[in-house]
DNA sequence: GAGCACTGC
């Protein structure tokens, strides 16, 4: 900071002796404190029998002489909490913070706690740690500081540079997920800006050298690690002696009695979701395994059921889980573990517009992470439920997230942050552009960015919201539509998970907990509903009376925080942008208008009893635990729409399709038909459709044609009011004309001719010729008509000589 | 009649 003082100060022609005063004020500042903080520099000392520590002196070396260093380490390899020590011995701490990123919030605490332990002090004083919510870091006495990657991006907006930092350690790097992935682009972009940062990657010995090539050859050290050898066997589905290819079920039960007689120790089998959980605990509850506990572990589950996976003991475990296990919780006690080869996956589809979750083979990498957590304690065994022959086969790693998700988000941040276009920004792996254009009708959808892909003034302020675009837009109409206070609590609800918690072997009970706060008409209701409860609750009861009263109604204590705390946070920021809560309470219309400006390509129509219609005609069904399952409405907005093998709408409302007009007036297509006169009122009408994304959400609606199609219109006018006569007109050629015409029809009549008069081809060729093109209509003509002279209106009168045939 | 896991100005 003071570099670049210094260098503007250096353009400047002459220099006040204020400034000049001031600067080496600073300087001086600056430099005593350095050397404050180089005097109480806290000594490391670092463990010698970790593998790490066998390298130290080269990875000091590397830090040293290069900007970006790449260390990869398995787990045990102390990696995580020796590296910022040996940054702090190299004095990296003392003009700057040692910055250090770790994907989830529980790992950047339990991290910095750690490490402050082992510095022996208390956290929040040398090593502090940051995440949403909290922050512990001290500015005057942090060297260390943890926090999630999110963090880091997010402070990007705030300090460009990242001024605060003379190194960052970015953890867990071969994760690639979506902020890991923007945050190496966006450092690879600033690293020649700060020549005085240092970037340290860490990651899993996997793929590394995309990382250096991504850093202009970077060094890779590589550190062992420190785990227990893990035997792999693979017993596919079809290696039955019958030659007949097993279920997977009966796999599985194969596979455990096979590692029963291997010894003690506790099992871990990795499945795809909570349904194949349910279907497996059933099936291990009727086999013939002796002294068996059976533990399901997945993400949405209640702290009570998730917390008996972490106590050890008590017969044979078999934990069954979900891809939690694989890198978020580590289980204690595993021995053995049991790989089916395939989790849910999240992606987006382009083409559908949708999120999809479908059941994939996991990567090889993924496969050998899952193996890897029986070697922690001793030596393990992990079965793998495929053959070698296919796991070669498989890819290598898991697709980067960037690479299968909506960019929208992404791309706000990059416009908000002045970063270019996507297409030219120095991703590791760059999305396709039909991605990034996708995510750019998203921002357009939300009126974020223009047609052209300038950020608008309320994309600028989606951007400082730190919420999903689509969220963040509800309640910028919310602003406009004077019920903030109603959208903000839902807003909250639709960024967190679901609060309330539905046991695998309770789920009645829990529905019927719920059903009080349920609203039948709206699912968004619900949540507003279940607020205004729990507030009134938290008012009356102490927090350990709060905790029961959460349990014995299945809600989940630490959700309802996490729902008020992002509700504070929102509140807060609203405030930065003028925006302030209604005072008197809103209405449904309003409040469903405002969600719904953040959900136009979330609507649906029913379309038989069991189904709707959504945007682009594609065929979707309202999830089973909405309050909307069972009386379906016509037309419904939903926040999520996830392809599960059946397209879901979850978090669902009942709304009016004539509200879609104004709300998608920037997306609607309007078309025509059957444009005809109308005698009353001397107009020329039409039926007009208008449909979002392909609904029709107004039928056959009767409207003037005049301006829409004022080519068209004019000749339906000439014909069926000039030529037809099909018009309550006084004026005097029109008079004479028709009389004239009806003089011919009898001559005509008494011949037993039908040659005489010219066809009404002709008689509409003579007013073609003598009417301006504007006039569309009879209020039109007579305005006209007014203004032409004697000249003009003589030549309207047809004469016998213009209506008789020549022959 | 039922959906993997994370993150934030």
């Amino acid at each position: 900071r003071l570099r670049r003082k210094l260098s503007r100060l250096a353009h400047q022609k002459t220099v006040s002796a204020q400034q000049y005063q001031q600067i080496t004020q600073q300087i001086s500042d600056s430099i005593q404190r350095y050397q404050s903080r180089q005097q109480h520099q806290p000594q490391p000392k670092f463990e010698q029998e970790l593998p790490v520590i066998s390298r130290k002196e080269d990875i000091a070396k590397a830090i040293s002489q290069h900007q970006v260093t790449i260390i990869s380490g398995e787990t045990g390899s102390g990696k995580t909490t020796q590296i910022p020590q040996i940054c702090l011995q190299l004095g990296l701490g003392c003009d700057g913070l040692i910055g250090h990123t770790q994907p989830r919030r529980i790992a950047a605490r339990t991290v910095a706690s750690r490490i402050a332990q082992e510095l022996d002090t208390t956290l929040g004083d040398v090593v502090g740690y940051k995440v949403r919510f909290h922050d512990s870091v001290s500015a005057d006495r942090s060297y260390i500081k943890l926090m999630t990657d999110g963090i880091l991006l997010a402070e990007t907006q705030q300090d460009p540079y990242l001024n605060q930092y003379r190194v960052l350690i970015i953890d867990e790097a071969h994760e690639r997920s979506l902020n890991i992935d923007f945050l190496l682009g966006y450092l690879k972009q600033l690293l020649p800006k700060r020549p005085d940062l240092k970037l340290i990657i860490t990651s899993a010995t996997i793929n590394t050298a995309r990382f250096s090539d991504h850093f202009n050859q970077a060094p890779i050290i590589e550190v062992s690690g420190r785990s227990y050898p893990v035997e792999i066997r693979y017993r596919p589905l079809n290696n039955d002696v019958n030659d007949k290819t097993l279920d997977m079920t009966t796999a599985i039960i194969n596979a455990a009695k096979e590692l029963y007689r291997e010894g003690i120790g506790d099992i871990l089998v990795f499945l795809s979701g909570e349904r194949d959980i349910r279907d497996m605990t059933i099936a291990l509850e009727k086999s013939d395994l002796p002294q068996l506990q059976i533990l399901p572990l997945f993400a949405r589950q209640s702290a009570t059921e998730q917390n008996k996976v972490f106590k050890t003991g008590g017969g044979r475990r078999i934990i069954l889980a979900t891809n939690v296990a694989e890198t978020s919780l580590t289980v204690p006690g595993i021995r053995y573990v049991i790989d089916t080869g395939y989790a849910r996956i999240s992606r987006y589809s382009v083409r559908h517009k949708v999120q999809r979750l479908p059941i994939e083979k996991i990567a090889q990498s993924s496969a050998n992470q899952r193996s890897g957590r029986c070697g922690r304690i001793a030596a393990g065994i992990a079965i793998r439920l495929y053959d070698e022959a296919e796991f070669i086969q498989r890819p290598a790693f898991t697709e980067p997230e960037i690479l299968r998700t909506n960019l929208a988000a992404v791309i706000l941040q990059m416009a908000a942050l002045k970063l270019g276009q996507p297409s030219d920004f120095p991703f590791i792996d760059p999305p396709q552009q039909k991605m990034i254009n996708d995510g750019l009708n998203l921002l357009k959808e939300l009126q974020a960015v223009t047609d052209s892909g300038q950020l608008t003034t309320l994309g600028r302020q989606l951007a400082q919201l730190p919420i999903d675009p689509r969220i963040g837009r509800m309640l910028l109409s919310a602003n406009t539509l004077g019920c903030v206070q109603e959208v903000l609590i839902i807003a909250s609800a639709l960024s967190i998970q679901d609060p309330r918690e539905r046991p695998l072997d309770n789920q009645q009970a829990a529905d019927e907990a719920h059903q009080r706060y349920q609203d039948n008409r709206s699912d968004f209701l619900s949540y507003l509903n279940l607020w205004q409860h729990y507030q009134t609750q938290r008012q009356q009861l102490s927090q350990n009376k709060l905790r029961q009263y959460c349990q014995r109604h299945f809600l989940s204590f630490l959700r309802l925080r996490e729902w008020s705390d992002i509700y504070q946070q929102l509140l807060t920021q609203l405030k930065v942008i003028n925006i302030s809560l209604n005072t008197s309470p809103a209405n449904y219309n309003v409040i469903h208008q405002a969600l719904l400006t953040g959900l136009l390509s979330h609507i649906a129509q029913k379309n038989d009893n069991t189904g709707y219609l959504g945007a682009r005609q594609l065929k979707l069904k309202i999830f089973p635990g909405s309050a909307l399952f069972k009386k379906k409405p016509k037309w419904l907005a939903a926040a999520e729409l996830v392809d599960t093998g059946q397209l879901y709408a979850r978090t669902v409302a009942k709304i009016e399709p004539e509200w879609l007009e104004q709300l998608a007036s920037h997306l609607v297509r309007k078309s025509y038909s059957e444009p005809h006169w109308r005698k009353k009122g001397a107009q020329v009408v039409a039926y007009e459709q208008v449909s979002l994304y392909g609904l029709a959400i107004i039928h056959r609606r009767l409207v003037h044609y005049g301006k829409i199609s004022p080519t068209e219109s004019r000749e339906i006018f000439i014909r069926a009011a000039l030529v037809a006569g099909d018009w309550d007109s006084r004026h005097d050629f029109f008079l004479h004309n028709h009389a004239l015409i009806e003089k011919i029809q009898r001559l005509e009549n008494k011949a037993r001719r039908r040659d005489i008069l010219v066809d009404d081809e002709a008689i509409f060729h003579f007013y073609q010729q003598r009417i301006p093109e504007n006039i569309v209509n009879g209020s039109g003509f007579n305005h006209w008509y007014r203004t032409i002279s004697r000249q003009q209106s003589a030549e309207l009168f047809l004469s016998e000589e213009d209506l008789m045939q020549h022959q």
